[in-house]
DNA sequence: TAAACAAATTGGATTTACCAATATTTTCAA
DNA sequence: TTGAAAATATTGGTAAATCCAATTTGTTTA
């Protein structure tokens, strides 16, 4: 990492220094000449810097002026979700996929799925196998806007940390269950129901969030117990008509 | 325009050999030096070209190797997404969120959501008044993946053309159905009935819907009727046990 | 033939210099 | 005294030359 150019240092050190609210938003920079002595670099490297922050959106360069600091504009990433929000929406919205993939599956799909479920019984790279699962019948809804909302979920899934450690003690300890699960909704799947497909895939994540509040309170004190308590009603699918 | 720093047209010299095929990704650009000379910029000018593709992830530079050429990882995944499917999605997610908000809203909330519906009925501003009224509700879900979800339909309606001219024509013209939908399920949401939101949620964009089969079948010939009416079997609540 | 060395290539960084746009100060006239 | 115009200083924009370090390539040598 150290063979990192020497500018890209540069810029997180006035990353920090703007983040730090030493230079707010609206403000403006020392001139180029003045950070490079500051930093202890020449000001070719200086400018490249602020070129660099200027393309990422945190400084605006105006010529003969200087550089004045932009508001921080954060990405739509910036959402805190937890691993209980994200389930219970995948719950909701793949549900639904569920019940409309009964309708509109084809028959190479099914096949596909599957195959899946085969890899799953193997154990090898059982969730790569459980992504593709989910995905191919948000494929088969044939609709793309909820496959677009399906894989921006696992996208989430994938990027957070927080989120991926307590996937990770759920699904290792529970695998002959998951398989079991996905094998349900696959049956129901290929009887075309769609209530059975959404009822499957419900209580297939309804498991799973149960199983995130024991993994949780596991690590909780008593007094803590009571609020998680309040916190898995709010949660919980109950208010689910099936 | 004209006062925009050199080194951003030089980028978008560069950006347009790279997508017109002249450097494919994974090929190597010329050395700085040649580039100097064939656009008739300095090299720090093409240095600081490089680094703002650089930091747009369009190239990668290797010490003592050269410039790289980048996949090109489309962000906006420029699903091609039409009205229909995404109303559709949006009836399913916002069905299920409405149900959810309904035990979970805020008496401040339901008072916003009123005010939403005094200013759809003056008819000032009634599509900020709608967006507004269906992301209060994604909000009182206290799930942010949900509202993560919803805020993305959003986003993909107000960007894509097509999908905008297609609400337009069948917006304006019902814009009282429109009022009366939001207060049904706003009575809902007063009345904590979680399967009476979702049904309302439900009828408001099923109208909208056979509203948008409506407008596009009035544009259609009398051949491919019959496969739009196959089309409005695809889309079609019909799979929803309410 | 293969490993080791040497040279050429290429990007990395600095220094110096001068230009152009902008901001500030000074000057001078009303 | 005041206000506008002009001079000056500041600041970013671009260029050229120079040296360094990493990589690649070609040649030599064991």
């Amino acid at each position: 990492m150290k063979n990192r150019r020497l500018f890209w240092s540069i810029v997180e050190r006035i990353e920090k220094l703007i983040d730090s609210g030493q230079y707010p938003p609206g403000s403006r920079l020392p001139p180029e000449r003045e950070l490079a002595e500051s930093f202890e670099v020449s000001r070719p490297t200086i400018r490249e810097a602020i070129i660099a922050l200027e393309v990422l959106e945190r400084v605006e360069v105006k010529t003969g002026s200087g550089v004045y600091v932009l508001e921080h504009k954060k990405q739509n990433t910036e959402h805190v979700i937890s691993a209980f929000e994200l389930t219970q929406a995948r719950a909701l919205v793949e549900g639904e996929a569920a019940a409309l993939a009964a309708t509109t599956i084809s028959e190479e799909e099914l096949a596909r799925l599957k195959q899946t479920l085969v890899e799953m019984e193997k154990g090898i790279n059982p969730d790569a196998a459980d992504k593709e699962f989910h995905l191919i019948i948000s494929t088969a809804t044939r609709n793309n806007a909820i496959l677009m909302a399906v894989s921006e979920f696992w996208k989430l899934r994938d990027s957070s940390p927080s989120v991926k450690v307590a996937y990770k003690g759920v699904c290792s300890q529970s695998d002959e269950k998951r398989t079991e699960e996905h094998m349900d909704i696959y049956k129901a799947l290929e009887s075309r129901d769609s209530q059975a497909a959404r009822a499957a895939m419900h209580h297939h994540f309804n498991r799973l969030i149960n199983a995130l509040f024991e993994a949780s309170e596991a690590k909780a004190l008593e007094e803590v117990r009571r609020q998680t308590s309040q916190t898995r009603d709010l949660y919980s699918l109950s208010h689910l008509v099936s």
